[in-house]
DNA sequence: CTAATAATCTAATGAATATTAGAATAATGT
DNA sequence: ACATTATTCTAATATTCATTAGATTATTAG
C-alpha cells in the first residue's frame, strides 16, 4: 500500500530506538546492563520479571541494537552496545524529569535529601574524595563494583553492610552511591548507617550520570571478549 | 494485580517518552517542531499525513510534555517544551546512526557528500562565516529561518531559489544546510546550484544539531508567547 | 550416552496502538 | 445570526505488543 519513502524509512529507523524504550522493564534491563555484564536470568530476578520475559524483551533491545551478547559456556552474557546507550538513558530520564511532574514528585518521595548536581560539586567530590576527608562508598553487588565504579570508593554490598559496618570508620563523613536515582539501596544503605551513628549522605549519581557529566571513573576490570554471538 | 512498586512507576515514567519517540511520523513531527512553531495543518503538511492523524499523534506529544501548545486565533501553534527534547532527538538520532547498520547505509544513499562534522569543522565553518569566506545559505521555509538560523546564513528557501539564483554571487564557495541530516532540501539545492555552475557543498547539520553541539544561533525573532493552553 | 541447566522459540491470549470516518467545538468573517 | 475554517473528540477498524505456557536447542556434568 505505502510506497514508504526513503525519509521514511529513516525515521523508521529512530523509532525502533524509541520502541526499544518504550517499556519499563526494558528500560530497568538497560540501567542493569550500565552497571555490568550479567546472565539472562540475573537480569530476570534484578528485575523482579520472568526469564522467558526477560528474554524476550532483551530480545527486541538485541534486534534494536542496544545490547549485544556473549556467550560464556551455559550462559548468555548481554552488555550495552557502547557508552552512548548508558548516555541516551541518563538523557530520557533527565528528559522526564524537567518536564514530567509526576516524576519530580515521585522522585521527591523517594528521598528528599538528593539534589541535583552541578559539575562544580561532582569536581568538589571528587577532590573531597582524593584528599581523604570522605568516604565515597559503593553500595552494590560486587561484580557490578568491579565492572567500573567512582574514584577512590570503596565497596561493600548492601547485602553484606550490617555485617561489614565495624570497616567504616566513624571520623569521616560517608557518602553512598548505588545504580542511579532510580535504585533504592543506597537509600537504604543510608538508613542502616544512620542508625550506627554514621554521618551518611546520598549521591542520587549512579555510574552512568557520573561518567554522563564527564567524569572519570576507575578503569574497568572486564575480561576480554572472547565469544561474540553474531548479530 | 501488580503492586506497581514506586521503582516500577519511575521507569513507567521515562518509558512515556520511550513511548512518544517509538512512531517514525512523530518523531518527523518532532523534527519539523525543532524547526519552529506550526500549526496542526502546516505539521500534517509537511509531514504528509491526514490532519486528524497528525492530531492525534501530536496528542502523544503533549501527553508526554514533548511538546506544548497556544492558540492564536483559529490556530493551535505547536512548539517544542524545550531545547532539551530537540537534544533528545538529536540523540537518538545519533545512536542510531552508530548502532544500525541499515541506517547508515540509507543515509550514504541519500547523499555521500555529507560527511559528519567535529567540533573543530563547525568552528572552521562559522570562523569562515564570519570572514566572509563563504556563504551560508538557508533553503529552509522562510519562518523557520526567522525562528533561527546558523550565524550569518542568508535565506533563500528551496521554492524560491530558481527565480532568486541570481542573488548569489558565483565568487564564493556556498555551503547550503536544511534542517537536518533526514532532510532532502539541501540535496534539492545543491543539484539545482550545481547546474548553473555554483560550487556548493552541504552541511548536514540543521539547527538541532548544530545547537547540540553547543554552537551558537543566531538570535529567535520569536513573539511572545501570549495564550498558552493549559496542561 | 543421559540428566540437568540456561536460554530461546512458538503459539496463544488479551491489551494497547495506528489509522480513518463522522460528529462536535471553537474562533473568524460576513 | 450564519457559513467557514481549524481542530479535537468519539467510535470503529486492523495491527501490533506484552505476557505466559509448552516445546526446543545448546551446553555442561556425570
Amino acid at each position: 500500500m505505502k510506497p514508504a519513502t526513503q525519509k521514511d524509512q529513516l525515521f523508521e529507523q529512530v523509532a525502533r530506538i524509541g520502541k526499544a524504550t518504550s517499556s519499563p522493564k526494558r528500560l530497568e534491563l538497560l540501567e542493569l546492563l550500565a552497571q555490568s555484564e550479567k546472565s539472562v536470568d540475573q537480569l530476570a530476578q534484578e528485575a523482579g520479571i520472568g526469564i522467558k520475559l526477560a528474554s524476550a524483551h532483551l530480545k527486541v533491545l538485541r534486534e534494536s541494537h542496544l545490547v549485544k551478547t556473549r556467550k560464556e559456556g551455559k550462559f548468555v552474557l548481554y552488555r550495552l552496545s557502547g557508552q552512548d546507550v548508558a548516555n541516551l538513558w541518563v538523557t530520557m530520564r533527565e528528559l522526564a524529569e524537567n518536564h514530567l511532574a509526576e516524576l519530580t514528585l515521585a522522585l521527591k518521595e523517594l528521598s528528599s535529601k538528593r539534589d541535583k548536581l552541578t559539575t562544580y560539586d561532582r569536581q568538589n567530590l571528587l577532590q573531597q574524595a582524593i584528599r581523604g576527608e570522605i568516604i565515597v562508598l559503593d553500595v552494590r553487588p560486587s561484580d557490578e563494583y568491579l565492572n567500573g565504579h567512582l574514584p577512590f570508593a570503596r565497596s561493600i554490598p548492601l547485602a553484606e553492610l550490617e555485617q561489614r559496618i565495624e570497616e567504616l570508620p566513624k571520623d569521616f563523613p560517608i557518602v553512598a552511591y548505588c545504580r542511579g536515582p532510580f535504585c533504592l539501596m543506597s537509600a537504604t544503605a543510608q538508613d542502616v548507617l544512620k542508625t550506627k551513628g554514621y554521618s551518611v549522605q546520598i549521591l542520587s549519581d549512579g555510574i552512568c550520570e557520573w561518567q554522563a557529566a564527564g567524569m572519570p571513573l576507575h578503569p574497568h576490570h572486564a575480561k576480554p571478549h572472547r565469544a561474540e554471538i553474531a548479530q
